[in-house]
DNA sequence: GTGCAATGTGGAACCGTTTCCCTATGTCAT
DNA sequence: ATGACATAGGGAAACGGTTCCACATTGCAC
C-alpha cells in the first residue's frame, strides 16, 4: 500500500508539502499541487483515515445510536441520516440498542466513548443524564432527535400538539365517544414521546369537556407497531356495549393494526368508527388513513445539518445557535375519519 | 485524555508491558496484570482504536453495504447484523447505497477501501466485479447475503427453489391460473433474486404444463414494497375477463398490497383468489398470508458468523471453508390460499 | 555444571499522517 | 534600503498504540 512518503518522493516534495497538497491546507503552489496529486493518482494513493485521525483528533465518523430499524418512523430517519451524512463525507456506525441497560452501558462506555465518532446522535432515546455525561465529557457533541436527553440539544416535533390536532380534529368531526391507544413501553414515562402524545390527547379531550370513552377507561397501552395495535384495539373495541366512535392512534402502525382488529370484529369504517394515527407512514394514503404528517426523512437530514453545526463544519453565520423550533408536522385528513355517526 | 504511557508509569511499567497487561498477548506476571488494570481503570483509561489499528491493520469494524433499511427483509438483517457484529466486538459502518452508480463508486473508492474496514457485508445488492474486485484486492474479505456478487463467497437461500415451492402448493390445491407479481428494477437480471423467483415459478408452471394466467401475460414486475404490489395486482386483475385464481408474489410485501387491490376491487379472498408470497414477514401471521418463510435476522448472524472466520476471528477448525449450503425456507400455510374454486 | 526452553520485562522502532517551526524568496509600502 | 507580509516548502516532532529484539531470570533435563 503506497503512503504519503511514496507520493512525497514521486513528486519530488517533502511529506509535509505532499500532505498539504492534498488535504489543501496551508500554501502550496498550483504548479507543485497539481504534481502531488497526479502522483497520488498514478500509484493508488489513498490516505490512512487512521493515522490522519491520531493526529488530528476528528474522525470524520458519527455514531447513531436507535432503538430500532424496522419501524417505519426509525427506518426513515435512519435512512434520512445517512444519506446527510454521507454528502457530508462522513461514516455512519450505527448501534442498534433498544433499553438502557448493561447492553447500552457497555456501547457508550466502550465503543461511543473511544475516540471513534467525532459525535453521537441519538434517535428515539431516552438517554440517562449519564449516557449523555459520558460523551460530553469527551468534548464531543451529542444531538436528540426525539426520545429526552436531559442536558443535551434535542430535535423533535411538538409531540403534545400533534395529539391535539388529531384529537381536535375527531371533535370538530362531532365525536364524543373518543378512545386513545397509547404507546407503551419505556417510553411510557410522562416526558417521553408516548407520554406526551397521551397528555395531549387528554387535554383536547378535557378542554371539550369530555372523558376518553370505551372499554378499559378509553386509553389502551398499545405497543407502537401493528400487531400490537391489533391486539390493543380487539381489547379496547371487546365490548359492544361502550364502543367508542373514534380512535386516536399513537402512531400509524397502531392505528393499521387498529383498522385491521375493526375489520375483523365486522365493525364498518369509517361509518362506525374513525381512526387518526401520527406519522405519515408511507402506506397511510394507500389505506386511506387521515394522519398527523411527520416528515423523519427530511428530520434526519436536519438533525445532520445540526450536528454539522455542532462541529463546525458548517459556518455558523448568524444562524441561531439555540433553535427549539419544533419540527414540522402536518394533518392530512383521508377516508378513515368522518363525522360521527348519530 | 490519559494514554497508555500514563498508565504504565502510574503501575510502574513500561508501555510495552502495558499494553501486552491489557490487551492480554505476550507474557505478562499475573501480577503486573493486575496492578496495570488496576491503574487503568483508576484514571479511567480507555485505547485509542485509531493508533491500534495504524499498527496492526485491523480496524475492528466492518462495512454494510444495503439498498434499503426500510424494507422489513433488510431492516431485519440489518439488526441480525448489528447484533451479531455488536457482541462480537465490532463496530458497524453502514452505506445505504441504492444503484449502482458514480455514488456507489465513491463509497467503494474512498471509504471501503480506506483502511477504515476489515471486511465488508453486501446484502441484497448486485455487485459489479471491480466492486468486488476493489475490496478483495486491499486483502479484505467480502461476502454476499444475497443478490449477486461476481467472485466472492455468497449465502442466499435458494430462490428458485422457494418459488417452486410456493407455486407448488398453488399446483397441489388444483390452481391453473396462476399468475405471478415479479421483483422489478435493477434486479430483474436472471441471476438476481427476483429474477430466480420468476424463473422458478416458470419452471413450476412449465412442469406442470401450464402457462402464466391473467393480464398481461400472467407475470407482471412489481417494486419490491407494498404500493408496488397494489399498483401491479390492480394491472393484473384488471380485466374480469381472464382474471387469475392464485397469485404468487415476490415478495410478502408486495403480496400485502395485492392483497389490498383485490380487496378494493371486491375480488373475496380466499375463494376467488389465493395469494402466496416470500419472506415470512412480521405481519404475514396477522393477515393470514401464506408465505414461504426465511429468517433473515438469522441470515444476519450467520452471515457475520461467516465474515469472522474469514478474518480468522475464530478457529475454523473443521469447518468446511466452502459452505454453499442455501438458507433455510420453510412453506407456511395460512388463510390466503384454498383450492381453486370451481 | 551446562544447555535450553519458557517466562517476564524494557527500549526502541514503527504505523502514516498532520502540524509546528524554521528558512527562503518575492512584493510592496515606507 | 528596510521592514512587513504573503507565499512556498522542508525537517522533525508529535499522535498513541503494538511489536520486534534484547536481556534477565527461572526451571528442568541431561
Amino acid at each position: 500500500m503506497p503512503a504519503i512518503g511514496d507520493v512525497a518522493r514521486l513528486a519530488g516534495v517533502s511529506k509535509a508539502t505532499a500532505s498539504r497538497a492534498l488535504s489543501g491546507r496551508g500554501y502550496v503552489a498550483e504548479d507543485t499541487r497539481r504534481r502531488v496529486q497526479a502522483a497520488a493518482a498514478r500509484i493508488g494513493y489513498i490516505a490512512s483515515p487512521d493515522a490522519a485521525s491520531l493526529v488530528t483528533g476528528r474522525t470524520k465518523n458519527v455514531g447513531v445510536v436507535i432503538p430500532f430499524v424496522n419501524r417505519w418512523f426509525f427506518g426513515e430517519v435512519l435512512e434520512g441520516i445517512e444519506r446527510a451524512l454521507l454528502s457530508a463525507g462522513y461514516d455512519l456506525t450505527l448501534y442498534n440498542l433498544a433499553q438502557a441497560g448493561p447492553e447500552r452501558d457497555r456501547v457508550f462506555d466502550f465503543f461511543l466513548a473511544r475516540k471513534r465518532v467525532d459525535a453521537v446522535m441519538a434517535v428515539g432515546v431516552d438517554l440517562t443524564e449519564r449516557e449523555v455525561e459520558v460523551i460530553t465529557r469527551r468534548a464531543k457533541p451529542i444531538l436528540a432527535l426525539g426520545g429526552t436527553a436531559p442536558g443535551a440539544p434535542r430535535l423533535a416535533i411538538d409531540d403534545r400538539a400533534a395529539a391535539s390536532l388529531a384529537t381536535e380534529h375527531l371533535l370538530k368531526l362531532g365525536h364524543t365517544r373518543i378512545a386513545h391507544l397509547a404507546g407503551a413501553g419505556s417510553g411510557a414515562a410522562a416526558r417521553s414521546v408516548q407520554g406526551l402524545r397521551r397528555s395531549g390527547f387528554l387535554e383536547s379531550m378535557d378542554a371539550a369537556g369530555l372523558a376518553p370513552a370505551g372499554n378499559s377507561g378509553g386509553v389502551v397501552e398499545a405497543e407502537m407497531s401493528l400487531p400490537g395495535g391489533y391486539a390493543a384495539a380487539l381489547q379496547l373495541l371487546g365490548h359492544p356495549g361502550d364502543r367508542p366512535t373514534a380512535i386516536f392512534a399513537a402512531s400509524d402502525e397502531v392505528a393499521f393494526g387498529a383498522m385491521r382488529a375493526a375489520e375483523r370484529l365486522g365493525i364498518a369504517m369509517p361509518s362506525q368508527l374513525s381512526i387518526v394515527g401520527i406519522d405519515g407512514h408511507e402506506y397511510a394514503e394507500l389505506f386511506g388513513l387521515t394522519t398527523v404528517e411527520q416528515y423523519p426523512g427530511e428530520q434526519g437530514r436536519i438533525a445532520v445539518a445540526r450536528v454539522m453545526r455542532l462541529l463546525g463544519e458548517v459556518s455558523d453565520d448568524g444562524a441561531p445557535e439555540h433553535d427549539d423550533t419544533p419540527l414540522k408536522t402536518r394533518l392530512v385528513v383521508r377516508s378513515s375519519t368522518t363525522s360521527a355517526p348519530r
